[in-house]
DNA sequence: ATGGAAGTGAGAATGATTATCATTATTAGG
DNA sequence: CCTAATAATGATAATCATTCTCACTTCCAT
């Protein structure tokens, strides 16, 4: 059963929500645990986990689906989109918003027939290192 | 090390493209690994993986993230959306196209810094029977 | 046939995530 | 300050999708 944590934010959670924050990249829960390990040594992973969930139902954070296996967390919780290199399998935040004409969205959604809440677009295509370098 | 497939599909290669192709959902490999069994009782999951990957790298089937932990293929190598429900997790094909203006898409990878390949628009929201029903 | 490469299935190994559980922190009330 | 209820924790085991290993079979070209 999932615990349910308090809203107040512990140490530990601080720690694990200012890490999320503070990362450029899109960072495993493994690399957070890394780096949350710094300030508070004596976390466990465990909780690094659970940690990451109630931020994410909280809404403070949002999961990303990243190209390889594992999940990503992303600090920034306003709408953005995402490219991935499909050749190395990074996961970028696109800097400008992709603008979507609202009406091919509320289009799609009723076509599909779910209620739509939000979206994201996704880029594929190569990184800037990949695309350089001739393999 | 990745066993290199030939071009021309054996049977066991031929049953899995078939099914992924006559799936109308986004099955997993398990999935895929069950139905498979039918036609070719004796085939082991290992192989199964083994060609997914291939009629990957083929270019034949595609794969999708899914909501949850595991990947699912889809038999539609063609450009299109997909919409995920932040209820139940269901993947679901958009049936029309969702226009983006390919200018937003152009200025979008280059303020990324990359070359586009493709792109894929996600649509979040409730499904029908999620969104009919009162949780 | 035959020899090598391609393909196979069973089961072990891996790696991310989750569950369990006894222990420790926190809080509220007296 | 005490104390009891509850929240949170860390270590560890368990789970589950996926990959690896490897001996064995199948498939062709010669």
């Amino acid at each position: 059963m999932q615990t349910k944590l308090k809203t107040r934010l512990n140490s530990n959670a601080q720690a694990v929500l200012d890490t999320v924050q503070a990362a450029h990249n899109h960072p495993t829960a493994q690399e957070i645990y890394e780096e949350v390990k710094r300030l508070r040594p004596n976390i466990g992973l465990a909780s690094v986990y659970r940690i990451l969930h109630h931020l994410v139902e909280q809404g403070s954070i949002k999961e990303v689906g990243r190209s390889d296996d594992c999940t990503g967390y992303d600090g920034r919780v306003s709408r953005h989109d995402h490219a991935v290199c499909t050749n190395c399998g990074a996961l970028l935040d696109v800097p400008v918003d992709v603008i979507v004409p609202s009406e091919a969205l509320e289009q799609a959604a009723y076509a599909t027939g779910i209620e739509l809440g939000s979206y994201e677009v996704r880029l594929y295509g190569l990184c800037t290192s990949c695309s350089t370098q001739n393999n």
